[in-house]
DNA sequence: CATTTTTATGCAAACGTTTGCATGAGTCAT
DNA sequence: ATGACTCATGCAAACGTTTGCATAAAAATG
């Protein structure tokens, strides 16, 4: 039993007294092979425990068999949930996924984009971290014609792929129905600006109001991280002094959780006095007491497109089919902290 | 500019008329080059815009840069969890990182675990299925010399690195604060028993038990996937008739998560008439109505363990330091459901 | 049977690095 | 000035595949 040694093709066509083009050939299903041959060295390669190695291929034709994605964190629902789909997805294909997180800042995921192309991925796919403006990292990849995906948080003005969710209509339909609730003063708390998802959420906001008739205020609108921490503190000032909002529409789930919390230690009811609508449609939003009404964004149908993107764009080498935009559509699903509806008396 | 064709250290070589090797040492800081070669060749490098090709080094010196993970699903908190930080250290340490899902089939985890051997990464981390009971397949890893660290779901009888959590204690611990809140007829709700994981929690509750002079009654345990669904089914069968039970320990927080719903649907007050100890302490635990009692695992000081044995095995190549056992320790964390002490009277 | 066509196999170069060994130039003590 | 050393660099092989081209044998054609 030979133990140290890993065997490669040359010990099988040794082995066999056949030439390592024809092992390799036979190894590979190459028409040209005659079928007897064939069996001879796929039995004989498994008999000698026998294991391409994918780096000499790679080096061979370019072809890594390995794809990259870069998202911000792989522990929050959204990401998570289209990592794991795409993960699934590219492993039936025969793909790697080199998983990397940017942890939202941006020097890492310039990093990550370099290092990633030295890994010679074929192709990569990316949410960008909420402060990428400049996307002149990618590029590396354009300039080689390496596919590149950009889904849910994607760049403005930059030619490519991008796959995203509805934002704009998230943001109004949210809106909207707080209003159909009998909401008039809606607190809209927003991610930083720099990323757009959040500006076109605020643009649907802006448009719902506006068809209602309400009046846009400034000071209503809040831009920060959406972390726990800032989301209490927002709450606190929001509480601080009448008049109190009877609405609120928070861009991610977390802040929509947190500030969930806030009024119930505070003894705020929810939905009897303010009505609340969070984003992402994570699965938490339907444990917490009351249930928070959310957008649903399709996860599942977002990582299928990012999939079939990927493969496609990999299959067919050239930028064939120039880059595309598609959107994902998003829908409302309505639970009890947006239940009710407010009587016309207020204000 | 050249577009097309990527630069290689042959054209570095080239355009400042050095050998090939010269380069290359230049590059990796070899201490024979000169300073100033060096600087010149660094400069040369950026200009032309080179980028290393790992596969071809890897294939030089058998070393990929890459390490592979293996998980159940990334989707869930706990692997979630050491996931991430596991990304994030190799990050730092400047390895890749190839996670794959075995969705607790048996066939998948074998088919990863060859696919990921052929792209030759230097080592290895895995978190086995439910229901991986031989574990031969890691035998090629073995036989090269690669390391293998299993954490969290680890095999018996399988001559490795382990690390795991403390999970007899866990199971020891809860039992222990159940009874010592009152509970006389404590539910144990386990995963399937091929899992290391359920028979050492399952230990832990029994001889909890046995302190406290309470038989173990066998109708009282629960083996099953960890699903919704099935947390719900037990549910109608333990409140289907009396004698009801006033301690459920499950060994999940999706499943405690669920079974509170159930109490909660059908008016059994939690922690009233039953309490309830989850195991994981995922953040979910938190936020639900009461707050769920579970045992925190550490998946922090896991996964760096598990980082520091793959860094330590992959720098030392032999298989020094025969195959340790580490054992995270656990604690519970109090919360809600299981707050308050049932009165002696009880039965 | 001679020629063409088909079929199956082999040769050798190439992919982009790394590295043991060799070499030439400079430094230093004698 | 000579030999012993150090220092910086170059040569060429090697890593394990894949593949265009060549070739030998077999089959088909006239």
């Amino acid at each position: 039993m030979s133990n140290r040694s890993e065997k490669t093709i040359v010990d099988i066509a040794e082995a066999l007294e056949l030439s390592v083009s024809t092992v390799s050939r036979a190894l590979n299903n190459h028409p040209a092979i005659s079928l007897a041959t064939k069996e001879k060295v796929k039995k004989m390669a498994r008999k000698m425990g026998y294991r391409p190695n994918t780096l000499a291929a790679g080096l061979r034709n370019n072809r890594s068999k390995t794809v990259g994605l870069i998202v911000p964190r792989i522990s929050m629902f959204f990401p998570a949930t289209i990592t794991t789909i795409i993960q699934n997805k590219l492993q039936e294909h025969g793909y790697h996924l080199i998983i990397c997180q940017s942890n939202d800042s941006y020097e890492q995921e310039v990093a990550l984009v370099n290092t990633l192309y030295s890994a010679r991925i074929e192709a990569l796919a990316v949410s960008t971290t909420l402060f990428t403006t400049d996307f002149s990292h990618f590029d590396v990849f354009k300039k080689h014609q390496i596919p590149v995906v950009f889904f849910d948080r994607v760049p403005k003005d930059y030619d490519v792929k991008i796959i995203k969710g509805d934002d704009y209509a998230g943001g109004y339909k949210a809106t909207e129905h707080l209003i159909g609730k009998g909401c008039k003063d809606i607190v809209f708390v927003s991610g930083p600006l720099t990323c757009n998802l959040y500006t076109e959420r605020l643009e649907g906001y802006k448009d719902a109001l506006q068809k209602a008739k309400i009046p846009f205020k400034k000071s209503r609108v809040f831009y920060q991280e959406l972390t726990r921490e800032n989301a209490w503190q927002t709450c606190e000032k929001i509480f601080a002094q009448a008049p109190y909002p009877d609405g609120i529409f928070a861009t991610n789930d977390t802040t929509a959780i947190t500030m969930l919390e806030y009024c119930r230690k505070h003894n705020i009811a929810v939905p009897g006095q303010v009505k609340i609508v969070g984003y992402s449609n994570d699965p938490r939003t339907e444990i917490v007491t009351p249930s928070i009404t959310s957008v649903d964004q399709n996860p599942a149908t977002m990582a299928e497109r990012v999939v079939a993107a990927l493969i496609e764009m990999v299959q067919t080498k050239p930028g064939v089919g120039k880059f595309s935009q598609e959107i994902i559509p998003v829908q409302l699903a309505e639970r009890e902290s947006s239940a009710g509806t407010f009587k016309k008396k207020k204000k």
